[in-house]
DNA sequence: TCAAAAGTGTTTTAATTACACCCATGC
DNA sequence: GCATGGGTGTAATTAAAACACTTTTGA
């Protein structure tokens, strides 16, 4: 744990502190063809460059975890308005492998084809994984980080329905079940499920009819 | 959110990227008279002399922030040895007077009868404060912290029964049940605690009979 | 017209809640 | 011996799980 006499010295936060760069890496989940997905991006400078990795950068010196957060997810991806939910810091020594970095790691939640992914300076692929079938070589500790963010999303959708921009406006209780299906990685029974969401009490019958599907469902929306 | 061409260029990971203070800060938990209690420190040196805060200080270059908030419990209150349980990062531009500084929160459990407060340097007062009973005068976001670590004691308590060293090796039911009451901030049936508790299968009976205590009650212990 | 998905209720089972008496011990 | 706290079970209620048929629509 270091020297202990200028550890005591330097417990109060003073000029001389120790000073770390901190970044914010964003677990940007989408829902398309029934299946949960996550961005990922690689990075055509600096480490890590055959590695894929989560949208993350810097903090800067006049912006919030936040801020950050959603700065980066712009700049290297060019998706934006889309709130963030923090999950955890990650502050292990090595875990960048040039300089100390402590990393802030945030999830988002967005339907893929809202948001047409922009390519970007310094990323030289960005691409949309299914949760179930995530590449091998990923970089840092975003394996870990993404585990930790779905597990919160998992809890989140269970109890409080957050789920984000992971469905248009108006949606069906069927896209709603594959959601919640595709998130949690189990199966639902269609009428229990409806009698859970429908007492929560959180969502309206807009009364239309969705068009080009068979059985003619009711679209719903969040209850404001 | 600054200035873009700068930002673009520094989402990157470099030497000159910006670097900024962290701290850990602890909440530690007693549980003492059937009460939940919360340690608080007057400093008297560096901000907010006048004001309660927790323990926290900031995190050398060789330690993890967990390592960081051990330490500091340590070193402002003698306490030791005692897991800690990461909440949040707090990263508001200025929640801290002079300089930019981001904390990682902790929340950590005690018996304080095991930990007599040791008086260390930099630090005035040292104090129990039952939870429900803070004072008014808390520094930075110090409040919001608190409030933040007591739900997720909350929750671990209910959902895990993880309640660290807030008991004794070896306790009886009913100060069990007395210190889910205190945490949660509710009273229980004591049969209806009893047959949940049970059901969990995470605690067994030692036999051994606690003295000094009318009505003879069995001592419990985690079961390993 | 037929295949596919939507919509809907009831029964069974499990979990939670409410509730009262006798026993053991310290004072 | 009596006041205080310890220990225990059952009935009632509520929540969760299992389960099948009819209707609507697109192709």
């Amino acid at each position: 744990m270091g020297n202990i006499k200028k550890d005591l010295d330097n417990i109060q936060v003073v000029s001389t502190s120790f000073e770390c760069s901190m970044t914010a890496d964003v677990a940007l989940f989408g829902f398309n063809e029934g299946e949960l997905k996550i961005l990922l991006t690689k990075r055509s400078v600096g480490l890590k460059k055959n590695f894929w990795l989560l949208p993350g950068g810097i903090m800067e010196e006049e912006e919030t975890l936040e801020q950050c957060a959603t700065k980066v997810l712009l700049y290297l991806t060019g998706i934006k308005n889309v709130p963030m939910q923090q999950v955890k810091a990650y502050s292990k020594l090595k875990r960048h492998d040039v300089k100390r970095v402590v990393t802030v790691s945030f999830y988002a939640l967005v339907q893929p084809k809202n948001h047409p992914i922009e390519q970007k300076v310094n990323v030289t692929e960005t691409k949309w994984f299914n949760i179930k079938e995530l590449p091998k070589k990923i970089g840092f500790d975003h394996k870990e980080i993404i585990t930790d963010a779905l597990k919160l999303l998992q809890y989140n959708l269970n109890h409080h329905m957050t789920f984000g921009q992971l469905l248009p406006e108006t949606f069906t209780l069927n896209e709603l079940q594959s959601l919640y299906e595709a998130v949690l990685n189990e199966q639902l029974d269609r009428r229990n499920f409806r009698k859970r969401i429908s007492q929560l009490e959180l969502l309206e019958n807009t009364g239309i009819i969705k068009k080009g599907v068979k059985g003619g469902p009711f679209l719903y929306r969040i209850l404001k």
